[in-house]
DNA sequence: ACCCGCATGTAAGCCGTTACATGATTTC
DNA sequence: GAAATCATGTAACGGCTTACATGCGGGT
């Protein structure tokens, strides 16, 4: 259900057709947040109109439809965000991959984890990178603020994974040294 | 496809039946790799069996099969933890509600944070407990240690999650200070 | 005798991906 | 006039959840 109150959430700030909401999508929120592609958004959008969560705003060239939130929708958005969040349900592949790196062979194990290591630290030099775009125009408390919010987190999330890996390799290393 | 090679990896340490399997999920695997119920991990070990992925290795009382890799699921496993992984798609469903904070008043916003960081904290003091719990009877290196790697990982992992929320909430709060 | 845990399965339906499909407008 | 981008949709299929369904065996 999170899309709804992800395409809820972006029509709050002002109405927008699902092209601009795509985009919306692959240029900041599904870096850290939410993930969703058109085929799956315009279907959405026709849900939530059918449900009166959000109303066609306005009508434009090449079939553009733009949307906007009703006060209904505005409510729905609300009370979920103010819903506990039930626990969510793990499913990260690259924590699956090192659950399971027993079954390679030491050497092998050792490549996974560089691997691992460098593709943190690359993600973390892109954070950064965004995070010094957005700082020229956001200041704290605005609205926008809370995509930098989200970049922040990005950040030190990237950086607990690379220190992370850098620590499980050490301790490998040290304890192949030590049974050698 | 991730499921396959998850009951790949855990039938890789010693035989074990669906339901074996199934508690191994919830004990360990899902709470920083992978989680997944009898409903998925029952069809999917048919068709482990009819690939010739795994075989029947033995059968008792009440039904109960278990099952071992063969040399080809070994190797298709293998093959997929030394395939480099796909950029993962980022489906936070906390980290989409903290990028829609501004669709709520100021105080709600910040009650939602401090919820956040109360969360991470007790997820964090859940994980200490369960590393404390392993350490006795794990050496690094050995095939068990790669859960507690893992564990690891979600300590570090929570830790930025809770600090990130203090970050966030104090930030908010100087904010609204200046603002005011 | 009863209950709990062991043990395995199936079906409907939702969410999401990949691929297919079409056409208009702007820019060079 | 061609190419890029704007712009919206649909269909088949796979992964996962929820719910339904069944029965045995061991302990008290």
């Amino acid at each position: 259900m999170s899309l709804r109150y992800a395409l809820l959430g972006l029509l709050t700030d002002h109405p927008a057709s699902g092209y601009e909401l795509t985009k919306h999508f692959e240029n900041s929120l599904q870096r850290w947040a939410w993930h969703a592609r058109h085929s799956q958004i315009y279907p959405e959008l026709g849900k939530l109109a059918t449900d009166g969560l959000i109303e066609t705003y306005d009508e434009g060239a090449r079939g553009r439809r733009t949307y906007a939130i009703t006060d209904a929708g505005l409510a729905e958005l609300r009370e979920w965000l103010l819903d506990p969040p039930a626990k969510p349900l793990v499913r990260n592949e690259g924590m699956l991959r090192m659950f399971l790196l027993s079954a390679l062979e030491p050497a092998d194990r050792r490549e996974v984890l560089v691997r691992y290591e460098k593709e943190a630290i690359a993600a973390g030099e892109e954070v950064e990178r965004a995070i010094k775009l957005g700082e020229e125009d956001v200041q704290p408390g605005q609205d926008l603020w809370f995509g930098q919010l989200a970049a922040e987190y990005g950040r030190r999330s990237f950086a607990a994974q690379r220190d992370w890996a850098r620590w499980a390799i050490d301790t490998l290393d040290v304890d192949s040294d030590v049974n050698s």
